[in-house]
RNA sequence: AAAGCAGUUCAGUUUGUCGCCUCUUUAUAAAAAAGGGGAGGAAAGUCCGGGCAGCAUAGAACAACAUGCUUCCUAACGGGAAGGGACUAUGCCGGAAACAGCAUAGUUACAGAAAGUGUCGCAGAAAAUAACCGCCUGCUCCCCCGCAGGUAAGGGUGAAAAUGUUGGGUAAGAGCCAACGCUUAAGUAUGGCAACAUAUUUAUGGGACAAACCUCAUGUGCUGAAAGGCCAAAUAUGUUAUCCUCUGAAAACUGUUCGUUUAAGUUUGCUUCGCAUCAGGAUAAUGGGUAGGCUGAUAGAGUUUGGUUGCAAAACCAUUCCCAGAUAAAUGACAAACAAUUGUCUUUAGAUAAUUACAGAACCCGGCUUAUCGAACUGCUUUUUUU
RNA sequence: CGCUAGAUGGCCAAGUUGGUAAGGCAUCUCCCCCAUAAGGAGAAAAUACGCCAGUUCAAAACUGGCUCUAGCGA
């Protein structure tokens, strides 16, 4: 097994048609302030797959590339170190895979524990969404 | 010592926890373990130049674009170094003035306006073949007025008014003439690689604008890693080979055989049979080629130190080191301590708070430009204090 | 990564041999109307034509640099 708080290359989304799906048509999305979502859910050949992110921060708001690195960064480190815990809560089927895409809304760069505590409420609110289709 | 300007270098450090990318070794089915490395001076803007790659390409000219004092540096440059000229400021000095000279500092896209074309608003008589007033001569005439001509010495303006001053000269004037200056061109001599400088002779007399058109000289083929090369799943499809199905030859077309008809031949029509062909399917091989992957792609006009040559940019020699290689894109997050700066408080050493810039590689180099809290060093200038 | 356009009153905008910025909508004042709208007449507003330099007697325009906005190439 892997270490419990990793985030390696695998659970990244890098395929820019599934990004595309994502974003067009066939994702779900749901704001919670001081973020975003955009999900999906399909099937995949794997057992038990990791769910696959992509996190957002808009040029416009952002104009310096250094900004957005630093964001970006964070809200890593963010989904990091919370992922055991929200692996629990998800709870998929077998042979299914989440597709998330994690988009920064403020136009400041906000502290570190604010951001903590709207993620973990965020989080809360995306996995009630997430589950309700299902049952 | 302080302030300012210019240049060069650096541009937070250490520890802990968790994590990312990559290379090497161990282990190999995979996971894993250990060790090494992991943003910049501008990585930025994309303003120039080159490498590299593909395509094009007889030669020459035109067009288009770029550059523009000289010499040097360089792979190359629109970059840099040194020098020359011009301009500006300050000081000194010569002169009646125009202006010139010397020193220091700064600026300079600085070929050609005596090749050609064009533009120069308003004001002003006139803006480049300048006669409105004025001055002078002649004619008319008592005079004024008027007509013809000469004249750039004087005159509202303007950014700019036709080479400055003095003397001669003249009807009045004028580079018309002379002297002293200024501008430009050509020749000669000296110095300098050269730009150019100085001296001298002859000619000339010039408005400004070429970041207006243009002329001259020099250079440039086009495109740009989303270039180019290689591998290649699924699906669809092209080609080839083999086999099977349908007996379906209904429609259209072609050849062969047989029969009928006809004296024979030709043509047409009908019937039967078989092959090719068409339709569908299976297997195998193969082609282009999409998703995707690999390469291009990180050892180089390289880094460190020293020496030699050169005023310098830079070059050469020796030595040393291997120093990011991601690809929806790694190089991070949190905590603590220290350091620096600033503010406040007590007080001269602590406490506390805040701040620690600009900014993130995307094929690679050389420059330029722009952003930048602060620190150190060097040089110059100014002010103050001490000797 | 490689390119291309643009920036002019509050809004839309014209403006090229370089000579002080046309027009429309909106604004303000007056007339018309019992009143409003429409209509008619007149007026103001560009500090400094995105910003900073340069060329020129003179720059919205010409030249260089910067900032912002929009777009193109898979």
């Amino acid at each position: 097994m892997k270490e419990i708080y990793s985030f390696s290359k695998e659970e990244k989304l890098c395929s820019k048609i599934d990004i595309d799906n994502l974003f067009k048509t066939k994702g779900r999305n749901l704001a919670s302030y001081p973020f975003f979502f955009n999900f999906r859910i399909i099937d995949s050949e794997q057992k038990q797959p990791l769910p696959k992110l992509v996190f957002l921060v808009s040029k416009r708001k952002f104009k310096k590339a250094v900004d957005r690195n630093r964001v970006k960064r964070m809200c890593r480190e963010l989904y990091r170190l919370r992922k055991p815990l929200f692996l629990k809560d998800l709870d998929l089927l077998e042979n299914k895979e989440l597709h998330l895409c994690i988009g920064y809304m403020p136009n400041e760069i906000l502290e570190y524990t604010k951001l903590q505590k709207g993620f973990y409420k965020a989080l809360k609110v995306l996995i009630n969404e997430i589950k309700k289709p299902l049952s």
